[in-house]
RNA sequence: GGAGAGAUGGCUGAGUGGCCUAAAGCGAUCGCCUGCUAAGCGAUUGUACGCCCUUAAAGGUGUACCGGGGGUUCGAAUCCCCCUCUCUCCGCCA
């Protein structure tokens, strides 16, 4: 969400920089509803001025026995006119909220113009591309091939895009979540956090999934509750409604989840494999920070992303989104995307993003500087370090052997009880 | 799932229709006192939105907020209804 005053200041900027991003957004009608929101909280404001005063000199002739009646009749008139004037500026608000919940987030400066992935220019990028002596296979036959991936049970046992995991496979995937988790608590400084998996809609909310996103979420009949399609959700939350202290900040937490994602109108893409799944893996990285230090932040968070594929020894390169290719609620976003050899191309892998104030401003995130008692909204980061499923897959293509075996890489080997080659499980 | 008790400011905790603009205590900040520390004394103490003033900051002013929503009333922390959460006990359960 975007600060209403900030809009209403800056309305050509903000009409610019959306027009930018793509999509369209009624910011005529916001000027309207917000002219008139504030026409009727003046009118009525003054009117409980008065009806406060006023009750106060009934009380006062009360208690000296005195005749209040005509007051009386006075300010029930006045009461009912407020009451009127109370709903008329529930509905505006609620017009008004609607609108503004719309609204994406403006894109930092340094993103550049464009349409879509097409136009993401490349930051950087790290390794090389593995050279094979046969054919690179896609991991859904190197992982059925060694049945360590079952994806014909995972759709028994469920439905399409829920995979099973067996034997090394299985293993591989927890030693890659804790592998994640333990470079990212004692080398790069996070508070490791588990959190629960359902979250109720007012988080959701807060971090910008609802209210415009609704159908790609899973919801629990009979609750308020959603499956979270991130750690993201629950971790940003965890500071809903506070107010931090400057000397904590920045705050850094890594979790690992299990995340749910609908994949509405997505029917065609990724059908086969791990990379596009209902249910997947992900350790993610949250961060609040004072304003001034996130960009700086941005760039430590994408890093420590890219150390996890660099001690895995995987080519990747990162790409910054340009402003047709960036998040609801991203001001500026880096993308991790892994050489997928079997597929003969580059797949995000990673997702990192600076939301400023967006997020802090809907959740209620603030904190206040030492020097001063005024408050200000923090700002939020975050990003994926890494999707599991989806490194996985990197692993399996960009390690494979010949015969069909796959290498473990050395820095997953002590998380992997002695094996250092995944062959054919019995 | 059943029964009961609760939810008040940063914290503890009073307040059962109008001097609540929320007592008192603790904490925090600033000041006084003292050679230093402790004690003592005094002052200050939240958030949001609107309006005025202003380049801005600061300031002034109004409104709202006592878990959330609705109702009664001239007037609600206080009375009524619904919901959420917490605690205790019983049942079930990993």
């Amino acid at each position: 969400m975007l600060d209403i005053r900030f809009i209403r200041d800056n309305i050509d900027l903000v009409r610019t920089k959306l027009a930018d991003r793509g999509g369209s957004v009624d910011l005529d009608q916001f000027l309207l509803m917000d002219r008139k929101r504030r026409d009727i909280l003046q009118e009525v404001e003054a009117l409980r001025s008065e009806r406060n005063s006023v009750s106060k000199e009934i009380g006062g002739r009360k208690k000296s026995s005195q005749d209040a009646s005509d007051l009386i009749e006075k300010m029930g008139s006045v009461s009912s006119r407020i009451k009127e004037l109370d709903e008329s500026l529930k509905e505006t608000e609620e017009t008004l909220d609607a609108l503004v919940m719309t609204i994406p987030n403006v894109p930092h400066e340094s993103v550049v113009s464009g349409m879509g992935e097409a136009d993401n220019p490349v930051a950087r990028q790290w390794g090389e591309k593995p050279q094979f002596d046969f054919e690179p296979r896609p991991h859904w036959d190197i992982g059925e091939d060694l049945r360590i991936l079952d994806f014909a049970t995972g759709a028994k046992i469920t439905g399409a895009r829920f995979t099973l995991y067996r034997g090394a496979g299985a293993l591989l995937e927890r030693a890659l979540v804790n592998f994640m988790l333990d470079l990212h608590t004692t080398k790069h400084g996070y508070t490791e956090v588990f959190t629960p998996f359902m979250v109720n809609s007012e988080s959701m909310t807060g971090t910008g999934q609802l209210p415009k996103f609704e159908e790609d979420l899973f919801k629990i009949r009979g609750t308020d509750y959603y499956l979270i399609p991130t750690a993201e959700v629950p971790v940003t939350n965890i500071h809903r409604g506070d107010i931090l202290d400057e000397k904590d900040l920045p705050l850094s937490y890594v979790a690992y989840s299990a995340c749910f994602r609908a994949e509405a109108g997505s029917y065609g893409k990724d059908t086969r494999g791990l990379i596009r799944q209902h249910q997947f893996n992900k350790v993610e990285m949250v961060k609040f920070t004072r304003p001034e230090e996130s960009y700086g932040e941005l760039e430590k968070l994408t890093s420590n992303a890219e150390e996890i594929l660099k001690k895995l020894g995987i080519h990747f390169r990162t790409v910054s989104l340009c402003t047709g290719d960036l998040g609801f609620s991203s001001a500026k976003t880096y993308d991790l995307e892994a050489w997928m050899p079997g597929q003969g191309g580059y797949r995000e892998i990673s997702s990192c993003s600076n939301f400023e104030s967006f997020q802090a401003r809907r959740a209620g995130i603030r904190f206040r500087r030492e020097e001063n008692s005024k408050v200000e909204y923090v700002h939020t980061l975050n990003g994926s370090g890494l999707a599991v499923g989806r490194t996985v897959v990197a692993i399996l293509e960009n390690y494979q052997q010949k015969d069909g075996s796959v290498i473990v890489p050395d820095a997953l080997k002590p998380y992997m009880n002695g094996i250092d080659r995944i062959v054919h499980n019995k």
